[in-house]
DNA sequence: CATCGTAATGTCAGTGACTGACATGAGTCA
DNA sequence: TGACTCATGTCAGTCACTGACATTACGATG
């Protein structure tokens, strides 16, 4: 199905478990005790590897904490590959950040709990911004300039485009969490992509208050 | 001439001098010797205070690499509020990022200094973006919703144009660093800016390859 | 199936950022 | 001068994270 498959062995399976089984230690211990009170000795000893193990499969507490973020990012690639070439790039962006959507309906519990983490703990909040979203950006950015074939180094139009996306999909994520997960994510963030829409059409640059 | 300066006696000036003696002492051995081969206690003896008293000023290393970072956000809401009411909101945007480029000038080496450390350094590069450049978008957010005379927490307007101003800047922030600050920051910053107002006239959201 | 190389994990002993508790001394004010 | 406050010093501790080395489990190869 995907393009990771290539005969996966015991070994590899095992290693992919172990880290799985550390993302899920975590992200329950996270949700009962909290972050700060839960150590990397007892997220390792709950799934029962050495902390030494725990580190060599993530960086830091936090990348444990949106360990399965990677997968988010791989289907935000697929959805902006997958669109036509002629579509509009708003389009295009429309459908990328609605790929999210899909996801954070289906992982409601885990999405909550690192937004909840990501507002009340710095480093949360630091990590996920600067780190998740802006792996999140750069892959809109490269998707953008292909589009528009440009540089986007140069040319400052991909990551203005894509920080305006970014901006609506925080504010969407934001509802969303406010509002406990039972909102619609599809119908938030078309409310807040459709007022990029609404910038670059009539002249909400200028004075309207 | 600022609203801080209400009569600062001894105690004061000698807790704010100590303050900037752990800033300088911070960047000169970042500079020389390394953001992670500086320890904290290099930097407090380097300051002549104890350890415990750089934590009792900085919450983190980071934020005493950023330490001279509030003055910027304060000039950054001066420059917001000071504009006209009836100004077009990317024009106020404008002269509120202009406001930063007269600081980057002034500033060069510190700001250069900031710039490559975050460029180098994961948890610099997550400081800068989700506090200090967060810290600004919010300033924006802010102005630019009062000028429209909405709700930033409901209307994602606000905040969609301060994350496009943000991008812009940013953008500016890399190439002014990119050519070592010999770059007029101005320029940069005026011709990224000048990139969000293309979005908002022309067709820029549509096909144009 | 025995063997050998390799990749994942375990063990152990650090380093260094950051914190709480308590002591001290300088600055301020009556 | 004397009481009071607040910045600082001292000290001991916690915990995230790392390098070095040993061990075990896979997997390929004969």
């Amino acid at each position: 199905m995907t393009d990771t498959d290539a005969i996966e062995g015991r070994r590899d399976r095992k290693k992919r478990e172990t880290r799985q089984r550390l993302i899920d230690a975590a992200a329950t211990l996270f949700a009962t005790t909290g972050f700060a009170e839960t150590t990397t000795v007892d997220i390792a000893e709950s799934a029962d590897v050495a902390q030494r193990t725990l580190f060599r499969h993530f960086a830091t507490k936090e990348a444990l904490l949106y360990g399965d973020m990677d997968d988010l990012r791989i289907a935000l690639r697929a959805a902006l590959e997958s669109r036509p070439g002629d579509e509009p790039v708003l389009e295009v962006v429309r459908q990328a950040v609605l790929s999210l959507a899909d996801d954070h309906q289906r992982n409601a519990d885990r999405r909550l709990l690192q937004a909840r983490l990501a507002a009340a703990v710095p480093s949360v909040s630091a990590y996920s911004r600067a780190v998740v979203q802006a792996s999140w950006e750069r892959e809109i950015i490269n998707a953008v300039a292909l589009r528009l074939d440009t540089d986007p180094i140069a040319d400052p139009r991909p990551e203005i485009i894509a920080g305006a996306a970014m901006s609506a999909l925080r504010v969407a994520i934001r509802q969303w969490t406010t509002g406990g997960g039972r909102a619609d994510f599809v119908e938030l963030a078309d409310g807040a992509l459709s007022a990029i829409a609404d910038l670059t059409s009539p002249g909400a640059g200028s004075t309207d208050h």
